[in-house]
RNA sequence: GCAGGAGUGGCGGAAUGGCAGACGCAGCAGACUCAAAAUCUGCCGGGGGUAACUUCGUGUGGGUUCAAGUCCCAUCUCCUGCACCA
């Protein structure tokens, strides 16, 4: 008897299905998009945890298979950027060659998850061929005012040298490397994405995403509503704008604070304050900004000047703190610290009177006038009735003159148009994210194709010219200068202005490793196209993406800028769709013992190579989906992968016992074959990838049984191979020849079910005294409830002491008696 | 602080309100073997009992229900994300 051999069997069919792929687009079969995230190709190459995402979304694209379908399942390389620099950089070999190698290995590595990647469509980031459309966005982008360039500080990353866009700063450091980033002064191009911030923001209700991906979207985005409101300043010809969310608690405004580095900050200062404002001032521009976020405690210096508020004319002092930021909004805000954490926390610091403008419960507070601690109340000056502010906007309002017994809800949205009408302000969206920054100083990018004339300004390389080369240069190294390494190519770097012919000179910095990632997808269907991005006819006939998988680390990152690109690409028409991911799928990540991070420093890191070598991938591909959940993290454990083996193992002597006996079929064959499709099935709609195991696991051990007595027929084992054929697609192929059929499992189609044909002739019912199974009686499967209330009792009356005070029996489940 | 997720045997994990621990790993005992590996069979949450059986048991405390891992209220711990955004 032969005995199960992984290698001879993968080898086997990996050589047919080159042949004969089983993916084909005959162009009457309906179209599915499954797509990974692509990787950057590390020099480490791949580990099990890899592996994962890859599973999944090969188990779908199989599974699309056998439903009819034409799978678009394309790979592809994310191969320009920090990563694969910095790579470079470390075993001293030229970007363009250590990637090539780098992709060259992954790929024979991703070879072997046996996936039914299209490797005609695949395509590389750093290919001129491919980023002359990812410089070609950028130029459509520069017509429409949508690139433009701006001096400003920007975060800096001082280990990698360059600068970064805000999405790329976690927790104050740099995304890659962990370094604190600092601020550096520099001219950069930006993309406007802020102006698709409604779009970004409204279409995400529709989309078929993890919630918490869309809520991550949405917290960055920040959408707000409120007010700007103009608060002259006492004595001078000026004003100061606020911005704020909560306009009905206007007249409980008793200060104002500016971020130290508003503009107004210096000029604000009178004679006495000015030292202490230029000290705290100073102060502050030397703080990083990680210490800036970790220290709560309120600091501030008082200017010595007043502003006015406009609502009733009261003089509130205006003071510097570095809690108020100045990149958000107006960079100044009215201080309410009767209704505001922050502004209570500042108030009683420097014991700045507090005004209760909502009551809570309704009323006002009784007296309405408490003395503070050490200062003495002003006119209708009041304490909040407890400790803290209250933040809430419902109560009624008090102290608050004309709006005093308005609702606080209904005056938070009515107050910004009131404000406008009285010509105190104006109302106002406020977003937190920002345009994004979108020029490294780096060499291994997409050159911006950019010109920089004296007399005509920003000239776009004409598109004829593009894509425009990455020159070769001799050291590619960081400068650290804030310049690509790009300035110092002279040749390179001067050239003629395309408008006026005049001397001119290049843009050196280079793009953002997110701008290839932010529309590969697009090109994967079309990606021999030189004369458009991708054809009208075939992204009509093949995108969006009906599927995406891939890790969670993306959610705010790629996830936004890919949504943003395929919006504006779809607003100049090369598309007709704005959202490129109809649904998207987070694995979750395998992580060494005890949830540690599999990474080559901390030597936990479990290559597939040996894994592959011992058991075989369809093993390898089984215990990937068995180790857990598929969206939750998952620890590996090398011991587990046995399990799976010994089932396979078990499954293919069976069946080759089983296959030439010629068994007939048997009713309890036909309902086993019927629930093993209606098990698979519904696991696999459902998602439970670990569970389908389990199931194949269980069908395997009764079959295994029945193989004993009656034996096991052609036809539910050809059921079974087509189920598997998804998951372990080598295996299955060779049990389907086996059995005897000769075209490819993967024509053979999914398996349908029947559902009465899934009934069992009896049921077993548990019978509870009390809520607590007594015993199990079997009984036929329309059994009448006083049959079935009957049956219980010669089962458990032997058992029951005392009176049976009700009888509950719900047809095919339980039978309880309620005794006292 | 806010939001989301999780808490079940030695371990990974199963359970449309209806037999808690499926499936697998590890472990123990046995069979085969000169022996080992592989394979096969059985056992495998805690307490009590030779056993039939009994009792407790899904982070903790309450509640709803004939019946709760599952629903409700409160609470603790861990993970993830966001965090002075006015």
């Amino acid at each position: 008897m032969k005995t199960y051999n992984p290698s001879e069997i993968e080898s086997k069919w990996n050589r047919i299905w080159e042949e004969k792929p089983v993916n084909k687009d005959d162009g009457k079969k309906e179209k599915f998009y499954c797509l990974d995230m692509f990787p950057y190709p590390s020099g480490n190459g791949l580990h099990v945890g890899h592996w994962r995402g890859y599973v999944i979304s090969d188990v779908i694209s199989r599974y699309h298979i056998m439903k009819g379908q034409y799978v678009i399942h394309p790979m592809g390389w994310d191969a320009f950027g920090l990563p694969a620099e910095n790579y470079a950089i470390k075993v001293h070999e030229h970007p363009s060659i250590s990637t090539e190698k780098n992709i060259d290995n992954i790929r024979e590595q991703i070879k072997q998850i046996s996936a039914v990647y299209d490797w005609d469509m695949e395509v590389n980031t750093t290919d001129p061929k491919f980023y002359k459309w990812t410089q070609w966005i950028f130029v459509q982008m520069f017509k429409k005012g949508l690139a433009y360039e701006k001096q400003m500080p920007i975060n800096w990353c001082p280990s990698c040298k360059t600068g970064l866009a805000n999405e790329e700063v976690v927790d104050g450091a740099c995304e890659r490397c962990g370094s604190p980033v600092t601020k550096k002064n520099l001219k950069q191009w930006m993309l406007k994405i802020t102006n698709y911030a409604d779009r970004l923001l409204d279409d995400l209700p529709n989309l078929d995403w993890p919630e918490k991906v869309k809520k991550m979207q949405t917290d960055w985005i920040g959408r707000s509503y409120g007010a700007e409101v103009d608060f002259p300043i006492d004595g001078r010809n000026e004003k100061i704008t606020v911005y704020t969310t909560r306009p009905d608690t206007l007249f409980g405004c008793t200060f104002m604070v500016l971020a130290p580095e508003h503009e107004m900050a210096k000029s604000l200062a009178t004679p006495e304050n000015e030292k202490a404002v230029d000290d705290y001032i100073f102060e502050t521009s030397k703080k990083s900004s990680v210490d800036r976020l970790q220290n709560k405690e309120k600091t501030g210096v008082f200017t010595g000047s007043y502003a006015i508020n406009p609502i009733n004319g009261k003089r509130v002092p205006i003071w510097l703190s570095d809690y108020v930021l100045a990149d958000y909004g107006t960079g100044a805000v009215m201080c309410v610290p009767a209704h505001d954490d922050r502004d209570y926390e500042f108030a009683k610091k420097f014991n700045i009177p507090i005004i209760q403008v909502i009551s809570k419960n309704g009323k006002a507070t009784s007296d309405g006038r408490i003395p503070m601690d050490g200062i003495t109340p002003e006119d209708g000056n009041v304490l909040p009735e407890n400790e803290g502010a209250y933040t809430a906007a419902s109560g009624i309002m008090i102290n608050s003159g004309e709006w005093d017994k308005m609702e606080s809800s209904e005056l938070k949205v009515k107050a910004p148009e009131i404000i406008e009408k009285k010509g105190l302000g104006k109302k106002k969206k406020n977003y937190k994210f920002r345009d994004w920054v979108f020029s490294r100083q780096r060499y291994w990018g997409e050159p911006i194709p950019i010109i920089h004339c004296e007399k005509c300004g920003p000239v776009p390389v004409p598109e004829e010219e593009l894509p425009l080369l990455l020159p070769d240069v001799d050291s590619y190294e960081p400068t650290g200068t804030g310049e690509s390494p790009l300035a110092a190519m002279e040749d390179w770097v001067n050239c003629k202005c395309p408008n006026c012919g005049g001397p001119a000179k290049r843009e050196t910095n280079t793009m953002p490793q997110w701008a290839g990632s932010s529309w590969y997808f697009l090109r994967y269907v079309d990606n021999k196209n030189e004369s458009e991005l991708v054809s009208k006819e075939r992204a009509k006939k093949y995108l969006p993406v009906d599927m995406y998988v891939g890790g969670v680390e993306h959610a705010v990152l790629h996830l936004l800028y890919a949504r943003f690109y395929t919006m504006f690409l779809h607003d100049i028409g090369v598309v007709d769709f704005d959202e490129p991911f109809k649904k998207l799928f987070n694995q979750g990540m395998i992580t060494g013992k005890n949830g540690i991070k599999m990474s080559k420093s901390k030597g936990n890191v479990v290559s597939p190579d040996d894994l592959i070598r011992d058991y075989g991938c369809d093993s390898l591909r089984l215990y990937e989906l068995f180790v857990g959940p598929p969206e939750l993290d998952a620890e590996w454990d090398d011991r587990g992968i046995d399990g799976v083996y010994r089932f396979l193992s078990k499954l293919y002597r069976l069946v080759m016992e089983e296959k030439d006996k010629d068994v007939k079929e048997t009713p309890e064959l036909v309902r086993l074959r019927h629930q093993l499709s209606y098990t698979i099935t519904s696991r696999m709609k459902n998602f439970s990838l670990n569970t389908v195991v389990s199931a194949f696991m269980e069908f395997n051990n009764k079959f295994q049984e029945l193989s004993k007595t009656t034996g096991v027929d052609k036809e539910t084992l050809c059921t079974y191979a087509r189920l598997l054929a998804p998951f372990a697609p080598h295996i299955a192929e060779e049990l389907w020849e086996a059995l005897g059929n000769t075209n490819s499992v993967f024509e053979a189609g999914w398996p349908e079910y029947d559902e009465k044909l899934m009934e069992e002739d009896t049921i077993e019912i548990p019978v509870q005294v009390n809520g607590k199974t007594k015993v199990v009686v079997t009984l036929p499967k329309n059994v009448s409830k006083d049959e079935a209330i009957a049956a219980g009792h010669s089962a458990v009356d032997s058992k029951l002491s005392g009176n049976v005070v009700k009888e509950i029996f719900v047809p095919g489940r339980i039978i309880n008696f309620v005794v006292k």
